[in-house]
DNA sequence: GTCATTTCTTAAACCAGCTTAATTTTTTTT
DNA sequence: AAAAAAAATTAAGCTGGTTTAAGAAATGAC
């Protein structure tokens, strides 16, 4: 049915067909196109985002009027602005395809029903959160002890596929960085 | 026995006194003083602690040698490096007291254990790790949009018992930022 | 209560990364 | 296939925040 939302799942937690077949009650799957909507500003954001395929991204307007791209979802990776999903309070984001995508997306009554229908799901959000969080810390101290060209340099060599996917302006406003001053970076390393 | 602990338990899950008694046999508590070291760099985060009292730190040594926090950690809230937790890898961190505390520790293996045996723990533990995230999304999207002389402006009048209660060195390692341009920053707004 | 250590301040020179602006290349639409 | 729009490049000048160095003030230990 969506094999990386399950296979995903299994990789965490323990959980018989007869589980995997209960949950599908609680998912909207979506096919998107390039450049979709899923959250607005201004909008409470209603649900998380799973990316079975394709990829996300969420953005703000700053204050210059720019689209500064906060973070990224490839295949796997969850999506959502969790204060404004946990508590009910408009977003200050927008949550965006990048590509064709499939998504699936859990509306927080449904989520809060499929935690108590499925304690597993509970287990398997508990890890999947504590990983994130993991992921911040890691991420966050690179940004701590890495210049600006070491972090764009560090990122393009983890993550080479993500530069091919994604445009090069686009990276550059999640690194926090100029397009002008990837330019020169990548010149440089050539 | 832990008002704080279980005060922020009863925040978040319906729990019965008898679950809290059982919590008892997972948890060490440790009384310390001032700069005492919970972790050091090399070794496996084997606990998460909560502080009940009183004040922690996390910080690696940077290229420069110098101790670069990346958190702090008041009264109701957890503190580990979670990779290291989850995946018994080595650290890069240390974490220290900043004032005389009392801590709770959950070692990894009582971690699991209280999960299986208390499941309203693990629906704790996800609605905590959940909030985790928002907060370190909100953090983030604060320094995409602030200079750090706003980032600086913003964190001291969010959170001036923090201020008043650390050393304005660690605040200004905290923050990024050299603790003479924090002091540049003082003089400017008085 | 005083000495030693830690923390904070001041100021000048410096530079990593930004701004601005114009051009070129690539992609999308028709 | 051409026109339009979006994305990437180049280059010069500038600035927010760092570095370096030294002295002053506050704090903690004995």
């Amino acid at each position: 049915m969506y094999p990386n939302f399950i296979g995903h799942i299994r990789k965490y937690v323990e959980i018989d067909d007869a589980s995997i077949v209960l949950l599908n009650q609680y998912i909207t799957p979506l096919k998107l196109k390039r450049k979709e909507l899923l959250l607005k500003e201004g909008q409470v954001c209603q649900s998380i985002y799973f990316v079975e395929k394709g990829c996300l991204r969420m953005y703000f307007i700053d204050n210059k009027l720019n689209e500064q791209i906060t973070q990224f979802a490839l295949e796997h990776w969850w999506m959502a602005d969790h204060f404004s999903f946990i508590d009910n309070k408009p977003s200050p984001y927008f949550i965006q395809t990048v590509e064709k995508s499939e998504i699936l997306a859990i509306s927080a009554s449904s989520f809060e029903a499929m935690l108590q229908e499925i304690p597993q799901m509970e287990r398997y959000f508990r890890m999947v959160m504590q990983r994130a969080v993991a992921a911040t810390q890691l991420r966050n101290k690179y940004l701590y002890e890495m210049s600006k060209e070491e972090f764009y340099q560090h990122f393009s060599t983890s993550f080479p596929e993500f530069v091919q996917r994604v445009p090069q302006y686009m990276i550059a406003s999640y690194l926090g960085l100029t397009p002008q001053y990837v330019s020169e970076l990548r010149k440089k390393k050539l």
